[in-house]
DNA sequence: GTCTATATAACGATAGAC
DNA sequence: GTCTATCGTTATATAGAC
């Protein structure tokens, strides 16, 4: 992001840059872009105000580094299970297990980045381009290729009901994603406390691949 | 809101502060509470910036109202499909075909309150006594025990597989909102145009009761 | 590189005329 | 009720010392 003299060693642990960016992935995501304020960014970061805009200029620059981190975090690993050549089934499995998981400790990114989206026209591009990355760096270099020519593949020898991949990708992201991303609501609707909504997650790791992988059973 | 002298004939349609009301709706879910200028509202509602603190005194106040609104209408309709009597079958085909085309209509507003319930933790107050409000208006006065008893009935005679009461609502509830909160997200993924995404609309509309009510069989 | 101090602009809110 | 004009605050951003 900023050119600056070669150190050694390079001191990762005390980097500003890389503390103010990790502020920033905090405050943002917590208050949205538009509720985010320096001041608390350059706080959590232990540095001053000042220091942000020498490093990344603006706040909407800081922002365009902070989305685009978030977003590759949620979807680079989710990538790569989806275009190996594992079983249906063991694909569904694993990525079941991935975001239970991973959303359990990174639970408010998938409202952020859903917010941003919405709010923000020219983050599409941004989240276009990450996607584009990601596929790039896969060993797999068409995913959803893959996945449709196993879903189809399934369905001609009767193994599975017929699904189309945007379908297929839309319920698996809808049944992991949602319940974090809307946790607030569903515990209203549901009548849930923090603890409540714990023993959910645990239920949903077993009920979730089994309920998805009845629905795709002939 | 506010009390008024009494007008006859009422006028409503050009109420100034119905106008104001309604132009906040739309600002407030396009641009997110913090990003929202009262300026902006007052632009679209063709009047001047002073008189939305007239009659709503703060931009805080004006905001909590349309939330409120936007949350009542996200939910009042299906909280009486699955309070009433019918079959869990039925239930599932209504509340997949109200969704979508209800979401078609409005598809920024889940996104809006998701994002709403994550950055302003007040709102979570205000989300649960609307949904309270919801089920106190509702024919069926506890929607979640009527759908649990459902639910162990239909396991016990063996006419579905078992599942709790929160799960099914989670997948039902994700696998109706999750692609329209997340349309920018999931048309990146999924290589999808405006069209693109209508199409998949449409085909959902089938697609996705079938796969539901499949996962529900034994 | 990192700080203090300050410029500049935008926003929410109010006062007061009509 | 609805407007114009303006106040007070807070935000981003920059200038300049160290």
């Amino acid at each position: 992001m900023v050119k600056r003299a070669v150190r050694s060693p390079p001191d990762l642990d005390t980097d500003a840059e890389a503390r103010i960016l990790d502020a920033a992935h905090v405050v943002f995501v917590r208050r949205g872009t538009a509720g985010a304020r320096m001041q608390e960014i350059a706080d959590e970061a232990g540095v001053n105000k000042a220091l942000l805009h020498y490093y990344f200029r603006s706040k909407s620059r800081l922002a365009a580094a902070v989305f685009q981190r978030v977003a590759r975090g949620l979807f680079q690993s989710v990538s790569e299970i989806l275009g190996s050549d594992a079983p249906i089934e063991d694909k569904v499995r694993r990525v079941v297990q991935l975001y239970l998981a991973q959303l359990a400790k990174a639970p408010y990114a998938p409202a952020y980045v859903i917010s941003e989206l919405n709010q923000h026209p020219d983050r599409a591009a941004q989240f276009v381009e990450a996607v584009r990355q990601i596929r790039e760096q896969s060993l797999n270099a068409d995913v959803l290729d893959t996945l449709g020519k196993q879903l189809r593949r399934g369905a001609r020898m009767h193994t599975m009901r017929a699904i189309s991949t945007p379908q297929f990708i839309a319920n698996l992201a809808s049944l992991c994603i949602f319940p974090f991303a809307a946790r607030p609501m569903l515990c209203a609707i549901l009548d849930l406390d923090d603890r409540g909504f714990t023993r959910f997650v645990e239920e949903r790791k077993t009920a979730l691949p089994e309920f998805f992988l009845n629905a795709l059973r002939p």
